[in-house]
DNA sequence: TAAACGAATGAACAGTCATTCATTTCTGAG
DNA sequence: CTCAGAAATGAATGACTGTTCATTCGTTTA
């Protein structure tokens, strides 16, 4: 629990903030710096390269994801494990834009190190998912061929909300996450219609 | 119809080749020109900038993506447009990976004049899936709440197909096709079966 | 008050970038 | 064979990159 000096974190926020707008390889340390308003070599009192920065972010973001989509999920049937999977996912999708495009447009700029340890978290977190699916396929809950393919749709599906959420500020969360909800129920062959709403 | 000199192509693909597999930003002329064989300056006999290569990659994206998926939808009910809809979407899809994975990602590299003209192209094509689901709805053959968070939602998980094709080779072009469009129709609440494929 | 130490400065370093340009080479028409 | 114009060269330009470092500042401990 080592104390963290603030700028540490004004240093994330920033980076997180333009490494989202530009992407990692179009911010330099000196608009890192000029963000908070200090000069590019203090950084390095705080991370060692820019390379760690984005790693950090990459990890706290991961670690986060699985504790609002993953941990929480009950001990129940399939649907209702999927139905809480979507929610919780999308939840963070929208909580954490930043976090999640970073997540999914910044792989390739992880260097060898970063990239292992990112990854390995990634996949556990769609085999948490693809687990699901196969209970639901196998308890003749959902209806679709392949498991593998079928979990990377989703995923596929759930990744894009923040892609456009930004503009779109008419729908409420609770609104976006119920589409989806409907969305992955159904692609796995499970009626579904919205519960309070009227229609 | 101007006679196009050989090395303007070769350009194109060493340069759709590297952006794709490092990204805009990380990719130089340099690059570009050692990948086949000339030196960077002659570039510039054919490309008035770096930007202009990625503007004439994304915009002949496009026009082969309508061609493929937009143009060809026979003038029949929503579900029919639907599936052929999506075949022609995944088929240009998995037959261009790297055009559509610098579509994808690339978007924010884009100064504003490209912007602009890339933008508009990409909008129209949304707006055509838009229209078939709206049609659905109205017929009641559809059941969603939302057309445009559905279209966007359909594109998104459409779209991560080359997000991972490239590595499971496994599964023909096909297959991939037909678990596609299941999920899609599906997903709009029409109950779909495999037509040959046991089970 | 004094010593100590992390944080911040801002200049400097070596390297890379997109682009320009005078020059040379190639190619095809007359 | 000539020669014009396109294509290619390769060195140069000026701006920007991540990182280093001697130095100064600020704050907390003794």
């Amino acid at each position: 629990m080592a104390e963290e000096h603030a700028t540490k974190q004004f240093i994330r926020n920033a980076a997180r903030r333009l490494f989202a707008e530009r992407g990692y390889n179009a911010v330099s340390m000196r608009d890192i710096a000029g963000a908070i308003g200090k000069q590019p070599g203090g950084i390095y009192n705080h991370f060692p390269s820019k390379q760690t920065i984005l790693v950090d972010l990459m990890e706290e973001n991961l670690t986060r994801a699985h504790a609002a989509a993953i941990a929480p999920l009950p001990d129940t049937d399939p649907v209702a494990r999927l139905e809480a999977f979507v929610r919780g996912h999308v939840k963070h999708n929208i909580e954490n834009p930043d976090d999640i495009f970073i997540a999914y447009m910044e792989l390739r700029s992880l260097e060898a190190e970063g990239a292992a340890q990112i990854m390995s978290k990634r996949n556990a977190y769609e085999a948490a998912l693809r687990a699901i699916l196969r209970d639901g396929q196998k308890s003749g809950a959902f209806t679709f061929a392949d498991p593998a393919i079928h979990a990377r749709a989703i995923l596929s599906m759930l990744g894009g909300v923040t892609v456009w959420y930004r503009d779109t500020g008419a729908q409420s969360p609770a609104v976006v996450a119920e589409n989806y909800v409907q969305a992955v129920l159904q692609s796995v062959g499970v009626p579904y219609s919205a519960p309070t709403k009227g229609q």
